[in-house]
DNA sequence: CCATCATACCGTAATGATTACGATTTGTAA
DNA sequence: TTACAAATCGTAATCATTACGGTATGATGG
């Protein structure tokens, strides 16, 4: 998912295009990797003095109902990044700076074997540390 | 972990052993599976009237640096259980109930490979769904 | 280009989980 | 049994998140 495609797809659905929401798409996709509300909200304080608590909840929470997010929680706070829409897989994420790294393993085939008579809603693997360039820091 | 090792953990640590405490770990051993602060607090309630938020948290923090308890995140709240001390292995959690299922399967053998020059630290790999005797509820 | 109106946004208050703290109580070891 | 550190209480504070009435604004049809 970029930017463009993220635009199109709120069209689509009949949402409005502010600037304030391509701003936030902006936002994450330079930052390409797990950022906070707050994250957001001191990057958009910056452009818009006096933007609200609701506008940045709001739009995440759109933004993750028609999958232009993805969402994840780390230390209590959740934390977003763009939707990766290809092929099912799961992420590294730096401790240090959020960034991630896509892994392609993911182990449910065998889980599913194991848990015959259980009924699968969903799973979360995800890898924590450091990446290269925070560990040289 | 059971009650008894609890116990003689915390004597060890020199920590007091109080009849909340105890209680505590007999909450968590019925359970076997995930339970929250207010599960636990709403517990204690009927037996200690007024009891504090802060003891309640405080011995489960307590529990968690001494390894008596593990904890994980779902939806936003911190939910606890006695930890399992034997071998390394994930959870499948019950959406409905907390109960904890184990699964041996573990492919960070595989991610560490993939992932050559990254510092890991830890790493969550949690299974969500529907217990069989939830399913029939 | 302008009017209209639903949507987006602001300012701020409310909620829910968690943490903090001074005062009091209570295990525990001598 | 005493003394003291640790545990607990009562309550206030904090932090992330959600909620809401009133105002502003992007998009569409004329």
């Amino acid at each position: 998912m970029n930017v463009n495609e993220a635009i199109d797809l709120l069209k689509d659905k009949g949402y409005k295009t502010t600037g304030k929401r391509k701003d936030i798409l902006n936002f994450f996709e330079k930052a390409d990797g797990y950022r906070t509300a707050k994250d957001l909200l001191q990057h958009l304080e910056a452009t818009y003095e006096g933007i609200s608590f609701d506008t940045v909840y709001r739009n995440l929470h759109l933004y993750d109902e028609v999958g232009i997010l993805e969402t994840t929680e780390l230390n209590g706070e959740k934390h977003f990044r763009l939707n990766c829409t290809h092929h099912h897989h799961h992420h590294f994420i730096c401790n240090a700076c959020g960034t991630t790294k896509e892994i392609a393993v993911c182990p449910m085939d065998e889980v599913r074997q194991a848990l015959g008579n259980y009924d699968i809603e969903g799973h979360k693997f995800e890898i924590y540390g450091l990446c290269p360039s925070c560990q040289s820091a």
